[in-house]
DNA sequence: CCAGATACCTAGATTGTCTAGGTATGGCCA
DNA sequence: TGGCCATACCTAGACAATCTAGGTATCTGG
């Protein structure tokens, strides 16, 4: 994916990262640059502020954690979370179906001309 | 899809209808209606300047059709446009292949704690 | 004759993501 | 022990994409 464009999945991406239970900013990074194959790895510019956001909003909560001897800040996320996560999965499907039909139903190479005028 | 995000992947949505052969905006905008199930109701605030980038990209062209008596700049995909759409389906197959493989691995609702730290 | 669909357009608001900086600590190795 | 790199956090502002909200004009059906 060349440049990166997150495009508005972001959250849906970090919300599913944190259902798995709780993590810091750095480990999440590093946890969806490697389960996607290196798709996504993201900048901490983008990160970091997105789970304050997603704090903001209720649907992360944190914790400082001291128990490595070095700093980190430790999300886990909330009821609302959960619910939000179940909605935003539920927009992707429809959003990656929709795209699907479109190149499925329209990109195979039919009688070329004159589609929709 | 509530309210729409298309993303950034909005170019490749209309490549991938243009590809079909030449249409009007309108007509653009009624298609990726009806092919998505109404997954996309895009503005025409949205789509008109889109193509206007597009033609000033060199991935378009447009002429100007009267035979309707209706006035409609007819767009269509040039060879600059075609490459550019595989290369954009490739970047949506990596893209959706990626928050899959997040969503499949991660939020199977496995043990639930302590997964990051 | 009027309403609503068709068909086009643009300026500016808004939002999301990224760039580019910054600080500080811990671990490793020379 | 000194230095470097990885870890770990942060923010301001740039930038780009999309949407809102207006506008014009023509054609069609009732």
């Amino acid at each position: 994916m060349a440049s990166n464009q997150l495009s508005g999945s972001l959250d849906l991406l970090l919300l599913s990262v944190l259902e798995r239970g709780e993590a810091h900013g750095y480990a999440v990074i590093a946890r969806l640059r490697d389960v996607s194959g290196d798709a996504f790895d993201l900048p901490e510019g983008t990160v970091y502020p997105a789970l304050h956001r997603l704090e903001a909003d209720g649907l992360l909560m944190s914790r400082w954690d001291s128990s490595t001897g070095r700093r980190r800040r430790a999300y886990s996320i909330t009821d609302s979370g959960l619910a939000a996560l179940g909605e935003k999965r539920r927009e992707w499907k429809a959003f990656s179906q929709g795209v699907q039909a479109v190149l499925g139903s329209l990109s195979r190479p039919g009688r070329p001309a004159q589609a929709a005028l």
